[in-house]
DNA sequence: ACCCCGATCTGAACGGTGATTAGAATCTAA
DNA sequence: TTAGATTCTAATCACCGTTCAGATCGGGGT
C-alpha cells in the first residue's frame, strides 16, 4: 500500500482518444464501467476504489454519484453486464454445436474462455463481498439467466440426475476458470511441465472422454 | 464503510478467555494468525487489515510488525498453514480409502470439505492479490506439497493422461468449493430446489459414477 | 436570439480507514 | 540488576467513500 505519486484529478484531462474537451460528456456512466474494468485488468481487483475509477475516467471523485448510488452499485452493474455477456457466449456455444454432448462441452469451454478473456468481469462477478448481491437483484437475475442456458441443455439431454450433472459441469468449468485466473495453473507449470493452455486443453479432453 | 465505535486498542484488554492481563504474552504470532482466521470467518475477507487483526488479538497496531514484516506476510503465513492442513486432510482421506477410485474420490471430497469447514483459509489461500505469492515461496511450496498428494495417487493409478486427470479432479473440487463458499450454490437453491449440501452430494455422486 | 432550468461536473471537505515507523515502556532471564 | 526481547503509544502519511455548495453546460420555451 505504498503509493508515491500524488495525483491531481482531471486537471490536464489526459484526453487520449476520448474527445470532448471538458465537463459534460454525456456518457460518463459507460465510461466509468469501462474504466473500472480497465483498472481491474491492469492493476488487479485490489485497486478498485470509486475515487480511483473516477480518476481513471478523468472526472472528479464526486462525479460517479450522479450515475450510481454508491460503489457497490457500480460493481453490481459490471457484474450484471458480465453475466449477460457470459449468457450470450454460452448461448452461442450451445447453438454452434451438434448433439448434447458437444453442446455441453462447448458451453463449459465457453465458460472457461469467457473467464480467461474477461478476467476482470469474472472476478467481479464472483466476489460476493464486493458486489453485495443481496442488494442488487439485477446481477443475480443475470446470473440466473446465464445458468439457465446450461441447465436448459442438461434438462433436455435425459441424464439420470440433471441437477447433479449441471452442478458438476458448472463446478468443473468454474474451477478451471478460477485456477487459471488466480495463476494456479501457470504457477504449477513446472510441476507438470505443461503450460496453462495445455493443462486446460487436457482437462477439457478429459471432460469430453467422460461425458457418456 | 460507516463505523461509529471508536475503539481504543488494548487498554481494557477485552481479555475474554485469553489469560495474561497485560503486555507480554510471548505467543503473539500465534494469536495473530488465529485472530486473523477468526476475523475472516466472522466478518468476511474484506475485514482483514493488520490493525483489525491486532485489535482482535488485543494488541496495538504496531505490535504485529515484530512478527511479520508486513501485512502480506501475515496472510502468506496463514496461507502456508492452510495448505499444510489441506495436505494433511487429503493424505488422511487417501490412506483411509481402498482402491484408486475410492482414494481419488475421497481426496476430492476432502478438498471440498476443507474449503467449507475452513472458508477463511481457503479464501486466503487462493487470493493472489492478498498473499502476493511471488514473494512468499513458503506458501507456494506448501501448496505444491498439498497437490503432490493428489498427483501421487493419480500417477499410480495408470490413467491414460495423468496430468489431465489430476487437473480435472482439482478443478472439479476447486470449483465446487469456490461456488459453495461464495454462496452461489446456496443462492440458486430455489432454481433447483435443493440445498447446498444436496447439490454437493449430487455432484460428488456424479464424479463417482464417472471415474472408470 | 435569449434566458432559464435541470442535469452534470468540480473541488473541497468530513470522518474514517489503513500501513508503517520511532521511541518509550515493560517484562524475562541470566 | 541489567540486557534483550517484546509490546505499547503516538504520530505520519496516503487513501477511501461520501456529501455538498457552486460552477458549467445543453436544450426547451419564449
Amino acid at each position: 500500500m505504498v503509493v508515491k505519486k500524488r495525483v491531481t484529478y482531471a486537471r490536464p484531462v489526459p484526453d487520449g482518444e476520448r474527445k470532448r474537451a471538458s465537463y459534460h460528456h454525456g456518457a460518463l456512466r459507460e465510461e466509468l464501467l469501462e474504466a473500472c474494468v480497465r483498472l481491474v485488468e491492469s492493476e488487479g481487483i485490489g485497486a478498485v476504489s470509486l475515487r480511483r475509477v473516477a480518476r481513471e475516467a478523468g472526472v472528479s471523485p464526486g462525479a460517479p454519484y450522479h450515475h450510481f448510488p454508491d460503489r457497490a452499485a457500480l460493481l453490481a452493474a459490471i457484474s450484471t453486464r458480465g453475466f449477460q455477456q457470459l449468457a450470450v457466449e454460452m448461448e452461442t456455444a450451445r447453438s454452434g454445436a451438434d448433439g448434447f454432448r458437444a453442446k455441453l462441452l462447448a458451453m463449459v469451454a465457453a465458460y472457461v474462455e469467457f473467464a480467461r478473456r474477461h478476467r476482470a468481469y469474472f472476478q467481479l462477478m464472483f466476489r460476493p463481498e464486493l458486489s453485495e448481491p443481496e442488494k442488487h437483484p439485477d446481477a443475480r437475475a443475470a446470473g440466473d439467466a446465464a445458468f439457465a442456458v446450461l441447465t436448459g441443455v442438461v434438462a433436455e439431454c435425459g441424464a439420470a440426475d440433471p441437477d447433479g450433472l449441471a452442478v458438476s459441469l458448472w463446478a468443473f468449468g468454474h474451477g478451471l476458470a478460477s485456477l487459471a485466473i488466480d495463476g494456479q495453473l501457470g504457477r504449477r507449470g513446472d510441476l507438470w511441465n505443461l503450460s496453462e493452455d495445455e493443462l486446460i486443453e487436457r482437462a477439457m479432453r478429459f471432460l469430453d472422454s467422460v461425458l457418456d
